[in-house]
RNA sequence: GCUCCCAUCGUCUAGCGGUUAGGACCCAGGGUUUUCAACCCUGUAACCGGAGUUCGAGUCUCCGUGGGAGCGCCA
């Protein structure tokens, strides 16, 4: 039996979601239990939303939370490079290996016809899917429109009948109908690799023993044994953990939780509280004791005991335990490096002073001021959060496209966070003030603050939204429906007049 | 719509045919404490439904129901 190897893979397409450290933990767990190799892969292959920046803060919040790795784009490692867009070479030749032998086939549809195909599709109540339309072209044709630089891909050709098995180490057997998966996408037209030829052909050739990862991809494994069979390679072992969840049930979002592994930290949680409470998501405490360390709970780690059911996010229960990591396991000492290495330092108060200075008569101004900057949640009044004149609802619906609009944003600097937020006041054909006035409020705790640019900007995308997230709950929320008819109105292309 | 996954207190869960269905978070009450936390004690609260197997079902089987996920040139 080979060594065990296990990988995260992740897409830097954004703050790094805390699913992202809870199945990197169950990776790591598996790992440490059976003496094995533990790789983290970049899966950058969106070059629409790839950004370097994000796989930094990624690989810093992993590390933060305690997760380590032996091989890695920091790191190196024998199987390199790891981030695929370094690996296009390698992935381009397998597809084009895949179209000599009959398992893959150029396809030129445009973007409008699929789209179409599926409108219609979706309107006769029938399975969304491609049509196999480009499957029979001739090769002649093919040749021609290839040499000719036509745009195109290329696709798996999935057996049209059949039951494919299955076979995942916490649910046993699980059948699929290849006629569910349809001919995936492998190669796109700008040379990129798609998620299920990349992570095949990496597995592979990374020697990755067992891949654990979300549930969400079970029904997709179809596609990937089907690279295995083509390849004429042994498949790993599969283990599909469970989702996390949002308070209703559904997958967890940003939209209706902080979600990203920065935000828990620039709150103030401690990275291991925070990788415990992920543990017991899906795992079961080994006694009554539900405070564990990583390394005590791989000596016991059995993945037969994985709940099998997704699991509600519960910030009260985080909110505990990381008060018996602040209490218990620190001295106190060890809580000022803590707080030093969070916020309490020159760096971050140096920024806050030259806010609040001209807002201050003595020193003693100052703690009580900046506090909301520090503070884990700050809790406005509604009429704070209302401008005069306007409704809650009123003032809901600006905060949700405050939140879209700031989200948006991928240059976070002044310049950007100030022109996000005077749109939003030129959505709704408001007066500014009636803009920043509740969303000051929603931010400080209360209606007199700093300057709100540099507020938005010093307390980051991800405090922000849930600051934003937790006024529309204090003025009653926003319902699925409403919402949803206003992103589609927001949405739509503004004509700014010119001038 | 089609396919798959899942199902014990509000939440995270223990249970692997015979239990007064246990623990933790939250909430409530009490104790301790100069205050507040912390800590300790007590309490409220659950086996989705229906058949079947069995002497006996939360536990096994089937059918419902409910929830979730997937069906992209996103991962």
């Amino acid at each position: 039996m080979s060594e065990v190897r296990v990988r995260l893979a992740p897409s830097p397409t954004g703050p790094t979601h805390v699913g992202t450290a809870y199945q990197g933990l169950f990776g790591l767990l598996h790992v440490k239990k059976y003496g094995g190799q533990f790789v983290l892969r970049i899966e950058d292959t969106d070059q629409t939303r790839s950004r370097r920046e994000y796989e930094d803060s990624l690989i810093q919040s992993l590390r933060w939370v305690g997760l380590e790795w032996d091989e890695g784009p920091d790191i190196g490692g024998p199987y390199g490079p790891y981030r695929q867009s370094e690996r296009l070479a390698l992935y381009q030749d397998h597809a084009r290996q895949l179209v000599e032998a009959g398992h893959a086939y150029y396809c030129f549809c445009t973007a409008e016809r699929l789209s179409n195909l599926r409108a219609k599709q979706s309107e006769n109540k029938e399975r969304l899917g491609y049509d196999r339309h480009c499957v029979h072209l001739p090769a002649e044709e093919i040749q021609q429109r290839v040499a000719s630089g036509e745009r195109c891909v290329i696709r798996l050709k999935m057996p049209r009948q059949g039951t494919c098995v299955v076979r995942d180490r916490l649910r046993g057997t699980v059948e699929l109908d290849y006629a569910q998966s349809d001919d995936q996408v492998l190669l796109k037209s700008d040379g990129f690799p798609t998620y299920h030829l990349a992570v095949v052909v990496d597995d592979y050739h990374m020697r990755i023993t067992h891949v654990i990862r979300g549930e969400e991809w079970i029904t997709s494994t179809p596609k990937h044994l089907v690279l295995y069979e083509a390849f004429g390679w042994d498949p790993p072992e599969y283990m599909h953990l469970p989702l996390l969840l949002n308070t209703d049930g559904t997958k967890m979002s940003k939209r209706r939780n902080p979600t990203s592994i920065e935000y828990y930290r620039r709150s103030g949680y401690l990275g291991d509280a925070l990788l415990n409470y992920l543990a017991l998501m899906a795992y079961p405490p080994l006694g009554e004791e539900e405070k564990f360390s990583l390394a005590q709970l791989s000596e016991h780690f059995d993945a037969e005991r994985i709940n099998l059911g997704g699991s509600i996010f519960d910030l009260e229960k985080l909110n505990w335990l990381n008060g018996r990591y602040v209490r218990e396991d620190r001295t106190a000492e060890q809580i000022m490096d803590e707080m030093k290495a969070w916020l309490l330092n020159d760096e971050f108060i140096s920024q806050i002073v030259p806010l609040l200075q001209q807002r201050m008569e003595t020193l003693g101004d100052f703690m009580p001021k900046a506090a909301f900057f520090l503070a884990r949640e700050v809790s406005p009044e509604v009429d704070d959060l209302v401008p005069k004149k306007r409704t809650a609802d009123d003032a809901v619906q600006m905060l949700q496209t405050a939140i879209w609009t700031l989200d948006a944003v991928l240059e976070w600097d002044r310049a950007h966070v100030e022109e996000a937020i005077r749109s939003v006041a030129q959505y709704w054909e408001w007066p500014v003030r009636d803009v920043t006035v509740p969303l000051t409020a929603a931010l400080a705790g209360s209606r007199v603050g700093p300057p709100l640019f540099d507020t938005v900007l010093l307390l980051g995308q991800d405090i922000v939204r849930m600051r934003f997230l937790q006024a529309m709950n204090a003025l009653g929320g926003l319902s699925k429906k409403k919402s949803a008819k206003l992103e589609k109105a927001w949405r739509q292309p503004r004509h700014v007049a010119e001038t």
